[in-house]
Formats: C-alpha cells, sequence, structure tokens
DNA sequence: CTCAATATTTGAACAGTGATAAGATATGCT
DNA sequence: AGCATATCTTATCACTGTTCAAATATTGAG
C-alpha cells in the first residue's frame, strides 16, 4: 500500500490505481523492445508496473492478448511513420519509394516490434474464429497506404496496370519486396552487414528502384 | 528402468539409451510442427522421446542450442528440395522462377521450420561472437545456389549485371521478394486467402514474374 | 450523503517450464 | 578386469502463465 503510494507520488495518476491498460502496454512497449519477445514476461510487466502478478488480466484476457493489442499499436505507429514520409510528396512513383523505405527504416529502428507485427497467432489464434478476431483483423493501414499509392502511381500512368487483380499483384509484390528485404535486415543474414541507418535507407533505394 | 526397457522393447535400439541426439532431433521436429516453436517445451520433447527431462542436456546446452540445430536441418532441407526443383533444368531463368516456387512452397508445406530459420537469435544469441556462433554461420545453401542461377542468367545475358555489386543487388533482390512473398502467406495476410499448394505456385509464378 | 453494485487489485495457489548438480548406470578402451 | 568417460536419472531451484476467492476503491441511484 505504501509502495503503490510512493510509486504514484509524482502527479494524480487516479487513486485506485492509474489507467492500467494504458500503463501496461506503455512498460510492455518498453520491455519488449529490452529483452525481447521470447524473454518478455508477463510478471515481469506487472513487476515493473508496480502491481500485483493477476493484475493485467482484467485488462488484457492474455498474455497472448496484450501482445496482439501491443502489434497493433505498432501498426498504427507504423501507419502514421508512413504518412509522416509522404507527406508533401506529390510525385506518385517517389511516394512510393518513401514508403518502402519509411517500412524497412521502421523495421530496423524497432525490431522487436516489427517481429510482433508477423506472428501468426495474430491472425487466427487457434483456429477460432470468433468476435475479437474480426476485430483484430482490421486491415493494415501500410497496406491500404502502399494500395492508394500503387491506385496513384496507375492514374499518372508510370505502372501499367490493366485489372483489379494487377492491382493486387502489384500490391502483393511491393509490399513483399520491402518485406523481404526488411526481415533480411532484421533476422536475416544481412543483420551484421547492415549496421546503420543510412545504409539501410540507400540499400532500400536500390532495391526498390529496379 | 522396467520402462525404459519396454518403450526400447521394438528392436535393437542401442541398449543405454539409443542415440538420443539423432531421436531427439527427430521429435523435436515433429512436435514444433505440431505445437509451433511457443507450445514446443523441452520437457514434452523428453517425455515424447521416453526420456527423463534432464538426458537433452547432455546431446545440447541449450533449448536454444537445440532448435539452432532444427533450423540448421530445415536449411539442409530447403536446400535439397530446392536442387530437386532445378534439377534437369538449363534455363537459368526457370531455374530461377523454380528455385523461387521451391522456396514459397517449402513456407507453405513447412511452416514452423520456415519460422524457425528466421529466428535472429540464430544469428548472434546474445552478442557474443564465440567459437560455435561461426560455424552456426555457415552460409545458407539456398542463398548459394540463388547466387549461382544468377550467374548463370548473367553469363547466358538473360539480366544485366555488370559489378559485383550489382550481383550482390540482385540476389538480395530476389531473394528478398520470395521471402517477403512465403511470410505474408504463412504469418501474413495472405494467410486465409491462399489456402492449397497450387495457389501458392501460381501466385509464387506471378509475383516473380514481373 | 449513504450505501449497494461494480470495477480493480491483491494474495495465494497450481501446474508446467528451463536449467543445474549430484549420484547412478552403462560403454569403450587398455 | 577395471577404470575413465559418456550418458541418463532423480531431485531441486527459480520462474512462468493462469485462476480464484477475498479485499479494496469507484461509481451511481436513492
Amino acid at each position: 500500500m505504501s509502495r503503490s503510494l510512493l510509486d504514484r507520488s509524482i502527479k494524480s495518476e487516479p487513486y485506485h490505481h492509474g489507467n492500467l491498460h494504458a500503463t501496461l502496454l506503455e512498460a510492455a512497449r518498453a520491455l519488449v523492445e529490452e529483452v525481447g519477445i521470447d524473454g518478455f514476461s508477463l510478471r515481469e510487466l506487472a513487476r515493473r508496473a508496480g502491481v500485483s502478478p493477476a493484475a493485467p488480466y482484467h485488462h488484457f484476457k492474455d498474455k497472448a492478448a496484450l501482445i496482439q493489442a501491443l502489434a497493433g499499436e505498432s501498426q498504427a505507429r507504423l501507419g502514421i511513420a508512413s504518412l509522416k514520409a509522404i507527406k508533401g510528396i506529390t510525385d506518385p512513383m517517389q511516394k512510393l519509394s518513401m514508403l518502402g523505405v519509411a517500412y524497412v527504416v521502421y523495421a530496423f529502428e524497432h525490431p522487436s516490434e516489427f517481429r510482433i507485427m508477423f506472428r501468426h497467432e495474430l491472425h487466427s489464434p487457434l483456429g477460432e474464429t470468433n468476435q475479437e478476431q474480426l476485430e483484430v483483423n482490421k486491415p493494415d493501414p501500410a497496406f491500404v497506404l502502399l494500395k492508394q499509392t500503387l491506385i496513384e502511381c496507375r492514374d499518372a500512368g508510370c505502372i501499367p496496370i490493366t485489372s483489379d487483380n494487377a492491382l493486387e499483384l502489384s500490391t502483393i509484390s511491393t509490399w513483399a519486396l520491402v518485406h523481404g528485404l526488411a526481415t533480411l535486415i532484421v533476422d536475416g543474414p544481412l543483420m551484421h552487414t547492415i549496421r546503420t541507418r543510412e545504409q539501410v535507407i540507400e540499400l532500400t533505394r536500390q532495391i526498390t528502384r529496379g
């Protein structure tokens, strides 16, 4: 009791015990980036939030659910970063390039978040197809942004896309290229050769040029 | 004691206790494919191998080490599958296409193995650069195969590759494309739209054509 | 303002995990 | 045969995810 009072002594933190939901997500993000997704533990998280091991279960059904929420946040963050990257740019082809760079750079600078975003559990936890699942499977913002930009490219005559199917293919193709590059840098054989942000940008530019 | 005798009653299984090393890897492969990498437990593995929980530690330093060995096996398997895929084919461009298809198909049919191959721990566990690490970082067979084929393509004049740097870039680029596609199918948004092996092949062909 | 309904949080407990150390058992070598 | 060695077991530790009943705080109706 005295401890918890001390913990939230700085400001107001609504007496009961702050808004744990947000606090947990915040601390979880830091913890995951610090110890990686495998070293991540709910109990350590609770410890850092100054709360009992059972407390998080009133805000997240599961450890998986918490990570899922975390992944959602990261998706949103990546979406925002992407938006920032193309702000003010009019040439659709340049937009496309910037989107790619933003994607890979984000992966490079937040590797743990990047890994979490692509855990298969997030896409269908246990074969169940419950309500929440549909809510979670909301379209990835980075994905729709990419699609939109590709449409702009087509309309500007920069890329030959005839059918809807071709659009879908182009989207998948460019996404795959950029995502694969990010993976190779973050978790693959390029991990040790690519070390600086500038290298990442340069390599991404070169790869997406062809 | 009587139990262990019963367990290896079928055949010869060298009295002491069979060749655990191989048995463990075999069972681990099955277990991982069954429960996924997160559900995978060393104790359950020992249980299935009919051996005490501590036994595996005499053959693998760590849980991580075992998974690492598993990943090595999978890399080799993928290499073999790739070789099979281009056996008898002479046209280097067609070889390239077949390699891509083999890669994505392998990921599709052995998703857990595919995920394991790209865990960052395998590339540098804890920032240490010890001896074993260098042994583990042996070049990926699929990678060297891809590079070789690209060289053949250049020599045949199918692809304009001028410098060594350009060769490196082309290798990374095609690998990234194929790896990204595999990830999108196995762990990403394409998971639910692509369901059959034929769909995988068709999609990969279309993507790698451009 | 009071007090019951509700939302949060805690404490204790359970089963299961990775890992280590000391002792038992078999194998292979001389 | 007998000893060093590799292999396996038993017991144990610290830690984890999760659940449940009890304790506490917040809220809203009267």
